[in-house]
This record gives structure tokens, C-alpha cells and sequence, in this order.
DNA sequence: GCCGTTTTCGGCCCGACTGTTTTCAGTCG
């Protein structure tokens, strides 16, 4: 039982218990299980060594959610939540993916229209049931339509981020069976993708039956496609299919290879094979009948011809990777340990969950040397975001904390708000005091792209304004970007010195590879930063290097891979 | 249901936006 599977449940009895009407109890759950899914410990295993008080430890978490997780982790249910789903007898999880449709709309399309199902809520809505309901309307409807479409064409790909932590538990159970050699992760996931369709992984053993008998009965199988003594492929709980691939270590590379992908890139590799009087498959590549290379991959590129022998698989995507690597013209690119520091952190200022000390000390052990505290400004109120006064108290905290020394450099922050017309929510006196100013879309999404790149653009030319925060608005799999004029926002950066960012948050990811690669093409710098709300955020930033590194970013267009100094010297000449 | 420089009951981030209304419920962040 993972803490995301605890966190998922408690959600869900929250919501049933909003469709209840029930007061306050269900923002504790809510508030119990985000603090559940970021928590760094496993729940089970707190269970294990310190029963009902050790789950009592988690903030948020009293005797009552104590005893539900209790209850969660014995029997796989919960009573109260079985209770409520006989009353309302909905597939909540499934409905409450449409954008819009929360808690109350379920509840009412429930009793009003008996709609239980995303299979019964389209047909409702495609017959015109739902705009006759009081409270909805045509414009619902429509929405609600729209918002199933988007369900479903993201159904089926999966978050990189929600799925790598299985993945690596699976990884690391295959590399611990004696009979296994090596154990790799292939496919879209050694690629970096930010979505993935299935999880491929390569296994060298000589023992292969016993390695696929051992994969085919772990506990998070819930199907078994094939099971065989080279390749086995099983569906797992979260929904998700599982390939695993036994190989000799001859072919090892070759393999390695193939599975990687992507498949353009593999197949312009074969096409180069046949050029040079080869033929290139996932056992090796061969002259006839006899094997020339496959062992790695390096060896294997090498004998294709290419001056540089290792692409890493972030980059093969034929964007023009083969091109440059025959000729030895790949850029070297950012590395997963050249982060000096996160510009894009939030505290218990706000909406973040721990203090400015503990941020920034979690940073330290994330191996920063600087963090950039950036809650978030008075018009996202929600988050009770500071107000001019208030960033001033911070600010003047933050320099007590580097007067004490943490081993880590403090930096000044703010995430400011830019409203509708461009503006910010912050006045000028006040940011020209900051250190690293961010600024973002948090409102009114849905501008026309001219409006919207304009409200960008003007906030971009506020000199005070260093970064531009996830610039594309979007959510993976949730929310579309706000429309935007790329192009131009790239040009107004170039032109104003505003660095982009790549918020490293997995279903955030923003923004994305190709603008990375047009935004340096254009000789615009970024930023990878964590967006972390949690001290146990910052393991993020590797999706984010990922990210750069998809979008060709080497360590001199990526700021914060820099020393503190010289990046804020940098921004302050931009300003 | 949780929490407490309000220690044991009384509070519980709240403003913007949307789409529906004509004063507001629901959702989102």
C-alpha cells in the first residue's frame, strides 16, 4: 500500500463526505492526504514500527484519520467510505477528472440524472439532459463535454512523475534476484518522457524463467498478458502494463537500444546500418551472419560511424541528433548533478508546507548551494499571499537566517501575480528590493492568444521582473497551456533579459521540450526551478534537468547552474 | 476531524471566476 493509494482514498472520502454536506471534515482529509502523498516516509512501514501514534505523527493526522488508515492498510477499505459510496453509488474518481465537475455537480447529476458513470455524464450531456438542470446550463454542458474529451485523450498515458517511484521499486526487486545480471529501465522512461504509455525494462540473465515467474507474480500484478521465457507483460493495479525483456549479455547494448527508441530514431539507425552493408536488430548488429557489435551501446554506434558515440536518450528523437553525433557536433549537455541552486520555491508563508529554514535546509541536502524563497503574492489569495508589508517582514527574516548562517545562501523572492491587464499585484519599490523576482499566470486562463501574450509580455518588460514562472499555464493530463504566442514571448526575452522557466513540477514540466530548444536557439536563458511546496519537493528538479536536457540545454544556458554571483549579476544587468 | 503563545472548545486561508442567476453556488487555486 503506497501513500499515494492512502492519499487517493482519503481525497475520496473527502469529497463524498462533501457531497454530503458535511463542514470542515472533509478539508481535513484533503489536507491529511497531501501531507500523506509528500510524505518521506512510508506509511506502512510507520504503521509497522509505531503503530496508530506513529501514524498520529503526521501533521494533519489525528485519532480519526489514524484509525481510517488504520482500518485502509488491514482490510483495503474503509467503512465509512463504503457507506457513503452505497448511497451515492458514482464512480467518483473518474467524474471528478472532468475539469469542473466537483463534489456538489456529481452529487446533483447523480440524484437529478442517475449519472453514475464518464460513460453515462457524456451521454447525458450529448442528449442535452444537463442543461435543463437548474444551475447548469448550455455553456455547462459544453464544458463538460469539453472536459471529457480532454479525459479521454490523455487517458491511457500516464505522468512520468506518478509512475517513475514504482518503476524504480521494480527495478531495484529485479536487480536483487540472484539469477539477474542487469536490471535496466528502457522506453519512453530513459527518454525522459513527461507522459508514458508503458514501462519497458531489459533484464541480462541466464536464468530467464525464473526472473519472468518472479515478475509475473508481484503484488501490484493485476493481469498477466504473456508470460514467457524472453519477454513477459503484465497490467498492474494503477492500470499501467509492465514489458520486461529477457536478453543475453551479448546483445545487451543492442537491446538496450532498440527498447530505448525512440522508434524514429532506431529506425533511422537501421536505414544507416543498411547504407554501411549492415542489418541492425535488437540481438546486434551484423555483416551477414557474423556479429559486429551489440555488447553496448557505444560500441554499437561507433561501428555505425558516429564520431560521437554515446547519444544520450533524452536527445533521440530525430530531431537532427544523428546528424550531429556522426559528426561530432552534439552539444554536451546539462548534467543531473549541475544544479547549484532553485529559484522557485514556496513556504508555510503561503501555501508551501514547511518553514524558510527547513526549505532551505532540505535545499542544502538536496546539494544546493542557494535557494530563492518565492511565495506567492496577495491576489492569489487563497494561498494568503503577502502583500507588500508582509514580503518586507520576510525578506527582513530571511536576512536574519543568512546572518545565522545556514550553510546555505538565502535569496529574496516573490511569485507575483500578473493580473489580467499585465500589471503586477506588487508595487515597484517594493520588487526593485527583491533579489530574484518571479512572475505568473494564475488567473483568467482563457484570454485569445493576442491578449494573453500581450498581459505576458508587458509583465516582462517590468524590469523587476527577472523570471517568468511556468510560462505556458499548463497541467499534464489536467489543463491545457493558456494560448500563447511562443515565438513572441521568446523574442520579448531575448529583448528584456527575462530568463524562462522550466518548472520542474512532474505535471507541470513547463515549459516543454521544443520551446526549450527555440528559447536557446534564440540565446534566451532559462531556469530549472523546483516550484517545491514541500521540503520533500526537491527531488523534482531531476525532471526538470530532464526536461533541459530533452530541450538540448547545456550548463551555460541554465542560470541557476550557475554560481550565486554571477547569476545575480546577471539579472540585475538584465533589470 | 484537526488544532492550540486561545490547553479543551471554537474556530477552520478566501478571492476570482464561471455560469447561472438577478444574488449566488460551485470550482479552482
Amino acid at each position: 500500500m503506497s501513500n499515494d493509494e492512502i492519499a487517493k482514498v482519503l481525497n475520496e472520502l473527502a469529497g463524498f463526505l462533501d457531497m454530503d454536506e458535511v463542514q470542515f471534515k472533509p478539508r481535513a482529509f484533503e489536507k491529511a492526504a497531501e501531507v500523506i502523498s509528500a510524505f518521506e516516509q512510508e506509511i506502512p512501514e510507520l504503521y509497522k514500527e509505531g503503530g496508530l501514534k506513529g501514524i498520529m505523527r503526521i501533521p494533519g493526522v489525528g485519532v480519526g484519520i489514524a484509525e481510517r488508515i488504520e482500518e485502509f492498510l488491514k482490510t483495503g477499505h474503509i467503512k465509512d467510505l463504503d457507506k457513503l459510496k452505497k448511497k451515492y453509488p458514482v464512480d467518483y474518481q473518474q467524474l471528478r477528472r472532468v475539469e469542473g465537475v466537483g463534489p456538489k455537480h456529481i452529487k446533483k447529476l447523480y440524484r437529478d440524472l442517475g449519472i453514475r458513470t464518464l460513460e453515462d455524464l457524456e451521454n447525458a450531456a450529448k442528449k442535452g439532459k444537463i442543461r435543463k438542470l437548474g444551475h447548469f446550463g448550455q455553456k455547462s454542458e459544453e464544458n463538460i463535454l469539453r472536459g471529457i474529451d480532454f479525459v479521454k485523450s490523455s487517458g491511457g498515458r500516464f505522468v512520468l512523475g506518478d509512475i517513475l517511484p514504482l518503476v524504480r521499486l521494480i527495478e531495484e526487486r529485479l536487480g536483487a534476484l540472484k539469477e539477474t545480471k542487469k536490471v535496466v529501465v528502457a522506453g519512453s522512461i530513459r527518454r525522459w518522457k513527461e507522459t508514458i504509455g508503458d514501462i519497458d525494462i531489459l533484464v541480462v540473465s541466464k536464468k530467464p524463467r525464473k526472473v519472468m515467474d518472479f515478475f509475473v507474480k508481484m503484488p501490484e500484478v493485476i493481469d498477466v498478458h504473456a508470460h514467457g521465457e524472453t519477454k513477459s507483460s503484465v497490467k498492474l493495479s494503477k492500470g499501467i502494463d509492465v514489458d520486461l525483456r529477457v536478453v543475453e549479455e551479448k546483445s545487451f547494448g543492442a537491446a538496450l537500444n532498440y527498447f530505448t527508441g525512440s522508434k524514429d530514431h532506431n529506425v533511422a539507425l537501421r536505414q544507416l546500418a543498411i547504407k554501411k552493408g549492415y542489418k541492425l536488430n535488437e540481438y546486434g548488429l551484423y555483416k551477414g551472419a557474423k556479429f559486429v557489435a551489440g555488447r553496448n551501446e557505444e560500441e554499437l554506434y561507433k561501428a555505425l560511424g558516429f564520431k560521437q558515440t554515446f547519444i544520450p536518450p533524452e536527445m533521440r528523437e530525430t530531431k537532427g541528433e544523428i546528424e550531429a553525433a556522426l559528426k561530432g557536433e552534439l552539444p554536451e549537455i546539462i548534467g543531473y548533478k549541475d544544479l547549484r541552486g532553485d529559484l522557485q520555491t514556496q513556504t508555510n508563508w503561503t501555501d508551501g508546507a514547511h518553514s524558510i529554514e527547513e526549505m532551505s535546509l532540505a535545499a542544502k541536502k538536496a546539494g544546493l548551494e542557494y535557494i530563492v524563497i518565492t511565495d506567492h503574492t496577495k491576489a492569489l489569495a487563497m494561498t494568503g499571499g503577502n502583500d507588500e508589508k508582509r514580503l518586507l517582514k520576510q525578506w527582513a527574516e530571511i536576512d536574519g537566517l543568512n546572518k545565522k548562517g545556514l550553510g546555505v545562501k538565502i535569496l529574496k523572492g516573490a511569485e507575483v501575480n500578473i493580473l489580467k491587464d499585465g500589471s503586477l499585484d506588487i508595487d515597484d519599490k517594493t520588487l526593485s528590493q527583491g533579489d530574484v523576482i518571479g512572475a505568473a499566470v494564475h488567473t483568467n486562463f482563457n484570454m485569445s492568444k493576442k491578449d494573453m501574450t500581450e498581459r505576458i509580455k508587458r509583465a516582462m518588460k517590468n524590469p523587476n521582473v527577472d523570471i517568468l514562472f511556468h510560462p505556458t499555464g499548463r497541467l499534464i493530463n489536467k489543463r491545457e497551456a493558456y494560448e500563447l504566442d511562443m515565438e513572441e514571448i521568446i523574442k520579448t526575452a531575448k529583448n528584456s533579459g527575462t530568463i524562462l522557466e522550466i518548472d520542474a513540477y512532474p505535471d507541470r514540466l513547463d515549459l516543454k521540450d521544443d520551446h526549450i530548444r527555440s528559447a536557446i536557439e534564440a540565446g534566451v536563458k532559462l531556469s530549472i526551478d523546483s516550484d517545491a511546496h514541500n521540503k520533500n519537493h526537491f527531488g523534482v528538479l531531476e525532471f526538470g534537468v530532464a526536461q533541459a536536457r530533452r530541450g538540448w540545454a547545456t550548463k551555460k544556458d541554465i542560470i541557476n547552474a550557475w554560481p550565486a554571483e554571477k547569476m545575480l549579476k546577471s539579472l540585475k544587468d538584465a533589470r
